[in-house]
DNA sequence: AGCACGCCGACT
DNA sequence: GTCGGCGTGCTC
């Protein structure tokens, strides 16, 4: 008898093992398979997938099931069960968070194919069948062999029973064809361009070997242009290719490009999709019908055969960093899958991650550079304005003078103007009006956060202080609390210019399936004049009339709570500069802030990465954060918090304890998450800091489990590795 | 997670 | 005696 080792259905964390079935000798049964066992006390029938098949008997198994269907598919190989003991690692999850990763969303719940019958012409009309009716309707279907269904032909006015009888006396035959689910939509050539020197170099130097590479190219040096040549090189071979871009990246615009260069053996594979679009996508992949897969994070796990190549478009994107189990991280799969296979894996940006650019000095990874912009537009003029100077003069609103004088203009003048305001979710800082300085915890360098009770709480180590009446720089009054979103921009817009054709375009504006389009649409044709919006405008734009940048609060980014605030705010105010001046017409850029003198935003006016990259990497240093540490991100929720609280407490001790084994571990916290309450569950949060290595991050997390074991069904935690935001 | 087993108190 | 309430432990 054979045996199978499978991974059950069930989210239970003590189920996350391999249970040994016997393989009835009725059923073939291979790696990969989807099978349906009884499992548990109650036999209750669940799926499961099959790890491994073996002729050994399992040891220490008293009561051996057998496994009772087995479905048809394959959704893995044994090659890849290696990978997703890896992820499952790497990442601290489970056997099925993995799994769940590999096969379209959709599957569990028993998706099928669209199927359609299709109509045939067998033979003419003859005998008593030998009638108009029945002659113009094989005729028709004789002309359209195999592209109509019974619907087309009612529609076309053709009777659906008379249909039905050449059918049934075999003068036309149906087959019924899988359907693809996939947008159809028509599209414009694309026609490959010319590159210059520099993006031939960058081609040649990326096919020169296995391995990956950093591409670091200005905004409109024709980096995708780059990307397009090497996916056609890589198809000519006859290789298959992963694009990956941030969801706000996916626009019609760049869909199109790609679409129009290669044609319909492409696929675009992002979070909108419905469950059946997505299996039929993942089914072209599988049946190798496509070649190139254009998608957001999950893309990168297409069942392709041949895949030599991965892009990752604006790399320095926290949406390749997962918020949910498995918590990967997309840069770090690519490298893993391309170092297997042999392949290359290009990070591309105008303003790559720390980490990164890190890596490349390191020479880990392979910096190439594209300096000049591929068109003949030169990079836009920068201006910061002071805003505490503004409120010197009695200047209260959102927008400077300089602002407002230059909107004015270009109104005028019928440019178009684009307004940027970085107000993502949660953020609130206080600070001094007058001055612009701002509360930070001594021990950490994040702001300091306000609560109600009138104190200031660093929500890193929960280091918490008095919030004084006046500034402790400048001994002013002016202490505020910050907080203006883009609706707020808009009315202020309005008020000044009412005449002014105005959009918003955030996630309030653009929940509907094809809002973004249309706005897309209606900027483009100058049917507006300013559009205002959050980071969903600062990149992939390319409007040749947008001439003025507003960039209104540059300090938003700057001030939030995390570690990378000042990289963040440097790559953001970089990437809606590079939306003005694309077009003949020279671009101007206005940064507002409360400290111009940041070389965050000095860095981006100069348009110096790499000055603002010597300066970040030396504090980085300095206060041991990434790339020079790692860290450990522990996220403890309860409904009852004296509980929580009581629990905290002791894991921090054995925590504490725990590390000193280690050296250059620091535990920061416990202390409760800067959103210290979500749907009524308290959160409190610990942080480890240091070389952690992943040994060291699994031993940990089975300390935890096994500490936690009492309270499993009251006090949730989760584990992130190398975290995005710590909130 | 879901189910069975088993130990204990309350009640016919 | 016996019904059921929940704590404990196992699931190939």
């Amino acid at each position: 008898m054979s045996y199978a080792g499978i991974v059950v259905n069930n989210e239970a964390l003590s189920m996350d093992r391999i249970f040994t079935y016997g393989i009835p000798q009725n059923l073939t049964v291979s790696v990969g398979q989807r099978v349906k066992v009884s499992f548990g006390q109650g036999n209750k029938r669940i799926d499961g997938f099959v790890m491994r098949v073996t002729d050994e008997a399992p040891e220490g198994v008293s009561r051996l099931k057998e496994i009772q269907s087995v479905y048809p598919e394959t959704y893995f190989d044994e090659e890849q069960v290696a990978f997703i003991e890896v992820l499952r690692e790497k990442y601290l999850a489970s056997y099925l968070d993995v799994i769940k990763l590999l096969i379209p969303r959709g599957i569990l719940s028993g998706m099928k194919y669209k199927t359609s019958e299709k109509l045939y012409f067998v033979k003419e009309a003859e005998g008593r069948y030998d009638k108009d009716q029945y002659r113009s309707i094989l005729s028709y279907v004789k002309a359209n062999q195999g592209k109509l269904i019974k619907a087309d032909l009612s529609k076309a006015g053709f009777s659906v029973s008379s249909v039905n009888t050449l059918l049934k006396h075999g003068f036309l035959s149906v087959m019924s064809e899988n359907e693809y689910r996939y947008n159809i939509e028509e599209y414009e050539e694309y026609k490959a361009r010319n590159l210059n020197e520099e993006q031939l170099h960058a081609v040649e130097k990326i096919k020169s070997a296995p391995g990956t590479y950093l591409l670091h190219g200005i905004t409109g040096s024709g980096k995708t242009e780059v990307f397009l040549e090497l996916i056609r090189q890589n198809i000519e071979k006859g290789y298959d290719s992963i694009v990956l871009l941030p969801e706000i990246s996916l626009t019609p615009q760049m869909i199109e490009r790609f679409k129009g260069r290669f044609g319909k053996d492409i696929t675009i594979f992002h979070s909108r999709l419905s469950d059946g679009e997505r299996y039929d996508e993942w089914h072209r992949v599988k049946s190798g019908k496509v070649k190139i897969a254009i998608g957001a994070r999950s893309a990168l796990f297409l069942p392709f055969q041949n895949l030599r190549l991965v892009v990752i478009d604006e790399e320095h994107e926290s949406t390749y960093k997962s918020e949910m189990n498995p918590k990967y991280n997309a840069r770090e799969v690519a490298e893993l899958m391309m170092e297997k296979q042999d392949g290359q894996l290009v990070l591309a940006s105008a303003t790559p991650s720390v980490e990164s650019f890190h890596r490349a000095e390191k020479k880990e990874i392979e910096l190439i550079t594209l300096q000049n912009r591929a068109t003949r537009s030169v990079l836009p003029s920068m201006e910061i304005v002071d805003m505490r100077d503004e409120l010197m003069s009695g200047n209260r609103s959102i927008f400077s003078r300089t602002l407002l004088e230059k909107m004015k203009e270009r109104l005028e003048r019928k440019e178009q103007i684009i307004l940027f305001l970085n107000r993502r979710g949660f953020s609130t800082f206080v600070s001094c009006r007058s001055c612009g300085y701002v509360f930070k915890c001594e021990n950490c360098d994040i702001s300091m956060t306000h609560h109600r009770d009138n104190s200031l709480m660093c929500h890193q180590c929960g280091a918490r202080k008095y919030l004084p009446k006046t500034c402790p720089a400048c001994q002013s009054k002016y202490i505020k609390q910050f907080g203006t979103g883009t609706e707020k921009v808009e009315e202020s817009v309005r008020k000044f210019f009412p005449d002014a054709r105005v959009m918003r375009m955030d996630r309030d504006t653009t929940r509907q399936k094809n809002s973004y389009e249309l706005m897309y649409n209606d900027f483009k044709n100058n049917e507006c004049d300013i559009l205002i919006g959050t980071q969903m405008i600062s990149k992939g734009l390319d409007f040749k009339d947008v001439t003025l940048v507003g960039v209104l609060a540059a300090d938003l980014s700057l001030n939030m709570p995390d570690y990378r605030a000042s990289e963040k705010t440097f790559q953001l105010i970089t990437q809606v500069a590079g939306r003005a001046g694309r077009g003949d017409k020279p671009g101007e850029v206005i940064i507002q802030s409360y400290s111009p003198d940041n070389f965050a935003i000095t860095s981006a006016q100069s348009h110096d990465y790499k000055g603002f990259y010597r300066r970040e990497v030396e504090m980085r240093q300095a206060l041991n954060n990434p790339p020079f540490s790692r860290l450990f991100y522990l996220v403890f929720t309860s409904e009852k918090e004296d509980l929580l609280i009581k629990n905290i407490q002791s894991i921090g001790g054995v925590l504490r304890k725990h590390l000193t084994k280690y050296d250059n571990m620091i535990l920061l916290g416990p202390s409760p998450c800067i959103i210290s309450k979500i749907k009524n569950n308290y959160r409190w949060q610990v942080l480890i800091k240091g070389e952690i290595h992943d040994e060291a991050a699994l031993e940990i997390r089975n300390l935890i489990q096994q500490e936690m074991k009492p309270v499993y069904k009251d006090i949730k935690v989760s584990m992130d590795l190398n975290p995005n935001s710590m909130m």
